[in-house]
DNA sequence: GCCAACGTTGGC
DNA sequence: GCCAACGTTGGC
């Protein structure tokens, strides 16, 4: 299984709007970023992400997980572009900051940390548990 | 609101 | 294929 961060301005999408897709899930559509997509296309079913809030909270708020591979993005007729469909699975107990991220020596190779403008990014094995342990779920 | 970082576009 | 101009993201 793999690991990634998935990052959403709570204005446009936040994590309670996530929760309230239930089990059934919500494309991921209005990436246009190649690097991005093609992280999405890298996923499989059962795959788990962080969900991230930027710009409004800057932090770690929940855990997703991919309910449907990529496929063509609703929101667009450019063939370019497609996403996931991923649904929330719980919150973190505690979410975790920016600020606490790039504070952590063992975090501080995590794409969040370094790329500030990737939108869909992998996250490590290592990275994974470390955040799960310091927000108080199960990995 | 500003600006740094980065991606994309388009002229050459 | 290079690179300047421009647009967007997202932290501060």
């Amino acid at each position: 299984m793999n690991f990634w961060l998935f990052k959403s301005e709570p204005d446009a999408w936040s994590w309670d709007q996530q929760v309230a897709k239930g089990a059934e899930g919500e494309e991921w559509h209005g990436v246009r970023n190649y690097q991005a997509r093609n992280n999405m296309r890298a996923m499989k079913i059962g795959d788990r992400g962080f969900f991230y809030h930027s710009n409004i909270g800057k932090e770690i708020v929940g855990i997703v997980e991919v309910c449907r591979e990529s496929q063509p993005d609703s929101t667009t007729d450019d063939p370019r572009w497609d996403c996931v469909m991923i649904r929330a699975v719980q919150p973190m107990l505690r979410p975790i900051t920016l600020e606490e991220c790039k504070a952590i020596p063992d975090l501080k190779d995590m794409v969040l940390v370094n790329n500030t403008r990737l939108s869909v990014q992998p996250v490590s094995a290592e990275e994974w548990s470390f955040l799960c342990r310091l927000g108080g779920v199960d990995p």
